[in-house]
DNA sequence: GCCGTTTTCGGCCCGACTGTTTTCAGTCG
C-alpha cells in the first residue's frame, strides 16, 4: 500500500494511483461515507488499473483529458492531476489523518468489513490484527452489541484463513488450467451418471494470467451425490465447507476449489454469473433492467410481474437481451457489451489459426531437447514452421551462442530441412540487448538469419528513461524483426521493467518491428490490455510459445488466450500466415539498404 | 462521486448467508 511518496520528482504509476484511490475508498467507507461515493472511487481505481497504457499519456498536463477514462469525473480527475503535477494529494492527507495504519489490514480479514472495523476501532480501541486476535481470544468482542461468541470464532477463523492465504500465492493460468481439467475429469469419472453439465467458471474460464481459486459448476438432479463425491476426491487436502448445493475444498496443490451444483434450467444464468467478471455482470444487469428484466444467477425475472424466465443455455442469457454471445475472455467490462449490442464483437483468433512458432529453444542453449525433437513435436501439432531462437553469447547463464557456434547450428538446420516438404526450421536467435542498447552479435551474422528476436534479460532495474532508450535503439536496428517478452515480467517472481510501452509501440509501428506475445505460462507478456493497445496503435503482433521442450508448445495455447483477451482476430497476428508471407513482412526484407 | 436517446438531479446490481436480530445489518461474490 502506498504511503504518499515523498519526492515531487517521483513518478506515480497507474498501479500506484489505483492503490491510492482504493485506499481512499476504504477510508471513506470506514468513515461511513455514502456507499456510492466509495463505489465511485473503486470504479475509477479499477479503470486506471486496467488502462493498458500510461495514464500520463492521456493526462498530458490537463485534468480534463482524464475524464475520458470511464468512471473518472471532475473531482477524481482533479485529484489525479494534482498527484501527477505535484507528486502529492492534499485530499488523501486530509482523509487519512488520524486513521491508524493497522486498520487496513483488518479490512482484509474475511467477514470483517468497514462497519465492523469502524466499531472495533471506535468502541474497543482495536486498531490492528494483533490486537483484534487478542481481544477475540479473550472473549472481549461479545461486549459489542450484535456480537456474540460465534462472531469471535468467526473472526479468529478469518485471521487464520488470511494467514494461510498470504503464504500461498496466486497460481498461473498455465498451472491452473490443466489442474481444472483434471478435477473435472475426476469428478465426471466419480459420478458420470449424475452429471448433466460440468464446466470450470470464474477467472479460469476468462483465461486470466493468474488464478486465485477455482470455481466448478455442475448441473445435476442429485446434488448430494455430486457433493459427496467431490469432497472425497483424492486431490482434496481439506474440506472448508460442505452443504447441500455447494462445497469448498483446498486441494493438495494449495488451490481452493469451490463447487456449485444446480438444476439444468438454471445452467445458462449460473454459468454466466459465475464466469464474471463482477464488473461485466453489473453492466449486464443494468442492461437487463433497462429492458424491464431483473437478472440473477437463477435467471431472469420481470421487474413488475415476477414472472420467471429460465435460460438453460448461456447463449440465451445474452440473446434475451439482444446481445451477441460474448466469449468469456472479453468479459472484463472493457466495452464488450457495447460491441455485443452493435453485433460488432471480434471473431477472436483460435489456436488452430497459428501456422508457426517464432520462438523456441534447443540443447544448443538452455533447452533440453534437440532441434530435431522440437521440430518433430511442432510438426506433430500441425505447425508448418518453427524458429529456433537459442540465446546469443551475452546470456552466459543460458549457454548463449557465439557466431562460430551459430554457424555449426545452421549446418544442422540445413540438414534437417532436407527431411520435410511440409515443414521448415528457421534460423534465428534470441539476441541480447545490452544495457546501452547495442546488440550482442555483429550485423554480418544477423544478416545470415531468417529472422532476429531481441529481448532483455539483464539490467532490468534500469530507470524508465534508460531502459526505454535502450530498447528503442534496438528496435531501430534494421535487422531486428521481433521484440520478445517486452515487459520482462515473471508472474509471481519479477515485476515488469519500467519500460515506457507507449513509446515502444510508437517506435515499433514506425520501424515495422513486431511485438511478441510470449505464451510461456510464467510470462504471458504482453498481457491483454497491452495487446489491445498495441493493435490500436497498429503494431504487428506474433504469438510464440518460448518452448524449451515439446510440452512447452502449450505456450501457444496460453499466448492465444492473451491475444483473445486483447480482442485480436486471426488477421491481427502475423504467424497465422504461411512463412513465405510472414517473411515478406519482416522489416529486413522490406528495406533495400544495409 | 459519476452519469445521462426518458434525467444537470436522482438515481446508482442482485441474492445468499450468517449471526444475531424479534425484523435486520453486514459481508461476500
Amino acid at each position: 500500500m502506498p504511503e504518499q511518496k515523498p519526492k515531487v520528482s517521483q513518478r506515480w504509476t497507474n498501479q500506484e494511483i489505483a492503490q491510492l484511490l482504493y485506499r481512499i475508498a476504504d477510508i471513506l467507507e470506514i468513515q461511513g461515507e455514502i456507499v456510492f461515493k466509495v463505489v465511485a472511487y473503486r470504479r475509477a481505481a479499477d479503470a486506471i488499473e486496467h488502462l493498458g497504457r500510461d495514464i500520463r499519456d492521456i493526462w498530458q498536463n490537463d485534468p480534463k483529458n482524464l475524464r475520458a477514462i470511464q468512471g473518472v469525473g471532475e473531482a477524481i480527475a482533479d485529484k489525479i492531476d494534482e498527484l501527477l503535477r505535484t507528486g502529492e494529494l492534499g485530499y488523501y492527507k486530509k482523509v487519512a489523518k488520524g486513521i491508524p495504519p493497522g486498520i487496513f489490514e483488518m479490512l482484509t480479514i474475511p467477514d470483517v468489513g468497514p462497519k465492523t472495523v469502524a466499531r472495533l476501532w471506535k468502541e474497543l480501541k482495536i486498531t490492528d490484527v494483533v490486537k483484534l486476535e487478542k481481544a477475540a481470544r479473550a472473549g472481549k468482542l461479545r461486549d459489542l452489541k450484535g456480537f456474540g461468541a460465534r462472531s469471535e470464532e468467526k473472526i479468529l477463523a478469518g485471521i487464520e484463513a488470511q494467514r494461510r492465504k498470504k503464504s500461498s500465492t496466486r497460481v498461473t493460468l498455465g498451472a491452473a488450467y490443466p489442474f481444472a481439467q483434471q478435477m473435472v475429469d475426476a469428478l465426471r469419472a466419480a459420478c458420470w451418471s449424475a452429471i448433466r453439465d460440468i464446466a470450470p467458471a470464474g477467472s479460469l474460464r476468462r483465461m486470466k494470467p493468474t488464478i486465485g481459486d477455482l470455481d466448478i459448476l455442475v448441473s445435476s438432479d442429485s446434488p448430494q451425490q455430486i457433493i459427496d463425491a467431490f469432497v472425497n476426491l483424492p486431490q482434496v487436502r481439506d474440506v472448508n465447507a460442505k452443504g447441500t448445493t455447494k462445497a469448498s475444498i483446498v486441494a493438495q496443490n494449495g488451490l481452493q476449489v469451490d463447487l456449485r451444483v444446480l438444476e439444468s434450467k438454471h445452467w445458462g444464468a449460473a454459468l454466466q454469473y459465475f464466469t464474471g467478471s463482477k464488473e461485466h455482470n453489473i453492466d449486464l444487469r443494468n442492461i437487463a433492467l433497462d429492458q424491464g428484466l431483473s437478472l440473477s444467477e437463477w435467471g431472469f425475472k420481470t421487474v413488475k410481474g415476477e414472472k420467471e424466465i429460465f435460460t438453460p443455455r448461456e447463449e440465451e442469457v445474452y440473446e434475451k437481451l439482444g446481445l451477441q454471445w460474448i466469449p468469456p475472455e472479453l468479459r472484463e467490462a472493457t466495452s464488450e457489451l457495447e460491441a455485443a449490442q452493435k453485433k460488432k464483437l471480434p471473431r477472436l483468433i483460435e489456436l488452430k489459426d497459428l501456422k508457426g512458432d517464432l520462438q523456441s529453444h534447443s540443447t544448443w542453449s538452455d533447452g533440453n531437447f534437440t532441434i530435431e525433437q522440437m521440430a518433430e513435436a511442432a510438426r506433430a501439432r500441425g505447425l508448418k514452421y518453427l524458429a529456433v531462437t537459442d540465446h546469443s553469447q551475452g546470456l552466459g547463464i543460458a549457454r548463449g551462442l557465439t557466431p562460430e557456434k551459430m554457424k555449426q547450428q545452421w549446418k544442422e538446420i540445413d540438414a534437417l530441412n532436407q527431411r520435410w516438404s511440409d515443414f521448415q526450421v528457421l534460423k534465428s536467435v534470441e539476441l541480447e540487448i545490452h544495457a546501452d542498447g547495442s546488440l550482442d552479435l555483429p550485423d554480418d551474422v544477423l544478416k545470415e538469419l531468417d529472422l532476429v528476436l531481441v529481448s532483455t534479460h539483464s539490467a532490468l532495474k534500469q530507470t524508465r528513461d534508460k531502459i526505454t532508450a535502450r530498447v528503442v535503439k534496438a528496435l531501430q536496428h534494421p535487422l531486428v524483426d521481433i521484440f520478445a517478452h517486452p515487459t520482462g515480467r515473471l508472474l509471481g517472481n519479477r515485476e515488469e521493467t519500467a519500460l515506457d510501452l507507449e513509446e515502444v509501440f510508437r517506435v515499433a509501428k514506425e520501424t515495422g518491428t513486431i511485438l511478441e506475445i510470449d505464451g510461456a505460462p510464467d510470462r504471458l507478456d504482453l498481457d491483454d490490455a497491452r495487446v489491445r493497445r498495441a493493435r490500436e496503435v497498429g503494431v504487428d503482433i506474433v504469438i510464440d510459445s518460448d518452448a524449451h521442450s515439446p510440452d512447452g508448445f502449450a505456450g501457444l495455447f496460453f499466448g492465444v488466450a492473451m491475444a483473445r483477451r486483447g480482442w485480436l482476430e486471426a488477421r491481427d497476428v502475423l504467424n497465422t500466415l504461411e512463412w513465405k508471407e510472414v517473411r515478406k513482412k519482416l522489416k529486413r526484407n522490406r528495406r533495400t539498404n544495409l
